[in-house]
DNA sequence: CTTGACTCTGTAGTATAGTACGGAGTCTAT
DNA sequence: ATAGACTCCGTACTATACTACAGAGTCAAG
């Protein structure tokens, strides 16, 4: 079986060789074997586990969830349901921050809206509440 | 003229005294009077400028936009166009937010109805391109 | 056998937006 | 006058996800 060095799985999996080591550390990557030298030998596999984070990562799983998704992986009485509710919450998390930012979206534009056509801003609707410009000018 | 202390002003902006000293710091606000023992004078204004940037961090503006938004506020050139300038800009951040995020719940959704019904979580598709299960069990 | 590329460890730095803390000094109400 | 609340400063710490670096050791090709 051919064994992997830490630079080759990098190249393979498109993720530096600090972020491989930072993995293990987190606890995202087994602690691989060793070479006498103390070299990392990986198998293939650890590529494959590293797209898989990849995906999870583009998917918008922090680091952390990716451990407990990989945690459920490794625990053989996980069923595809514990899977799904994960990934259910996910999604509930994802609309939230969608209408957050739409709302975000709505009180910008609203207060666009008011400011057209104005020449100076001094008195324009995204500067309500600030007041006290003379009293500050100069720094 | 009534000045503040910075316990007052936190108080009446609800914003945290660290956090304060802390915008001083970032140059949000001003550094501010002080008494011969060193302690800070506020007037009134400084507990609008803290609003108006807890508000412009609602509309989800960084604390370096902020920044330069107080600059142009500050800026006797600054039209209100540049202010548009800037709120559109957020606006289009804002909408590429919120196209990434639905490109994420699709994804997660598109990989969960294809995941309906399997009972063990072995060939589920969230877990497609990460393999070796039996290699790397016991750990 | 040498040379240049690679890898090791541990620590520190990046950015964002604060929060916490120790020890000293100050303010104010009674 | 004094107790208790308040404030000062500088530094360190939180979380997230890396990234960089020094200095030592190792590997592989020619």
């Amino acid at each position: 079986m051919k064994f992997l060095k830490i630079g080759e799985v990098a190249k393979r999996s498109d993720v530096g060789i600090e972020t491989i080591r930072f993995y293990e550390r987190q606890g995202l990557l087994a602690e691989p074997e060793r070479r006498p030298s103390g070299y990392r030998q990986y198998d293939e596999s650890v590529v494959s586990r590293l797209q898989f984070i990849r995906h999870a990562k583009e998917l918008g799983f922090t680091l952390s969830e990716i451990k407990e998704l990989l945690g459920l992986w490794f625990d053989v009485n996980t069923k595809c349901v514990h899977v799904r509710q994960r990934a259910e919450q996910k999604i509930t998390d994802i609309e939230d921050k969608i209408r957050s930012l739409q709302k975000m979206k709505r009180s910008l534009k609203k207060i666009m809206s008011q400011c057209e056509n104005r020449d100076v801003v001094d008195d324009c609707p995204l500067w309500l509440g600030l007041d006290g410009r003379n009293n500050n000018a100069g720094n």
